[in-house]
DNA sequence: ACATTAAGTGATT
DNA sequence: AATCACTTAATGT
């Protein structure tokens, strides 16, 4: 399906002509990173197919994950970032395979003023964002390590379609800003209660986590 | 068989 | 819950 079939009850035929003229498709590989902490913002991308993960990092290199862009969906940080020109302030990388449609950030102040429908597909996404943002800070302020560990694999699993996760402890751990003995521990406490497998390199979820 | 890397564990803070 | 120091197990060459 085409992004104008798609976006036709969303953006006014004008809008979808100057998006098909202005913007063009960039396709990214699993694993890519897409916008690094830092960049400056040069486009708004809009996801077509795929998943893109949006992550705060520290210095040691840690991350944080703050939110999942998946399809139809766009990226808030680019919005509040590329009005002023800011570098950006969050690493994005391809979760799978991506393609996206990117809209180059100059026609923003113009788009705003002009289409009524676009406004509000900014204003959309800012407010659908804050939301998800306020539920992974919940998570992370309320929820303990463990709880947030099952979070994290079950996510995982929908997201890859799987119930088996290539990912060492060591992985899981700079992914939730951990460290690997505790991420090991608490994935033995799992195993024991018959929650999910450990192999090495590989985790199997079992159907009651 | 040996080296390398992932995972498991007790003790300490 | 994090870190250290160490052991054990799996995997690659």
């Amino acid at each position: 399906m085409s992004f104008s079939d798609r976006f036709k009850n969303v953006f006014e035929p004008e809008l979808l002509e100057q998006i098909e003229a202005k913007a063009r498709i960039v396709t990214a590989k699993e694993g890519d990173v897409i916008l690094e902490v830092g960049q400056p913002v040069r486009f708004i991308p809009i996801l077509n197919t795929g998943i893109i993960k949006v992550a705060r990092v520290d210095e040691s290199g840690k991350e944080i994950l703050l939110y999942y862009i998946n399809a139809n969906e766009s990226c808030v940080m680019t919005f509040t970032c590329c009005m002023e020109q800011h570098p950006s302030e969050i690493r994005a990388t391809a979760e799978s395979d991506v393609e996206f449609v990117a809209i180059p950030i100059g026609v923003m102040d113009e788009w705003m003023a002009k289409y009524s429908t676009w406004k509000s597909f900014v204003m959309r996404t800012i407010k659908e964002r804050i939301n998800k943002l306020l539920l992974t800070i919940d998570l992370l302020a309320f929820q303990k390590l463990d709880e947030r560990l099952v979070h994290f694999l079950k996510e995982k699993s929908r997201i890859t379609g799987s119930t088996l996760i290539n990912l060492s402890h060591e992985e899981i751990a700079v992914k939730m800003a951990s460290s690997r003995e505790v991420i090991s521990r608490l994935l033995k406490k799992l195993e024991n209660e018959k929650k999910v497998l450990l192999y090495r390199n590989q985790i199997k979820i079992l159907r009651d986590l």
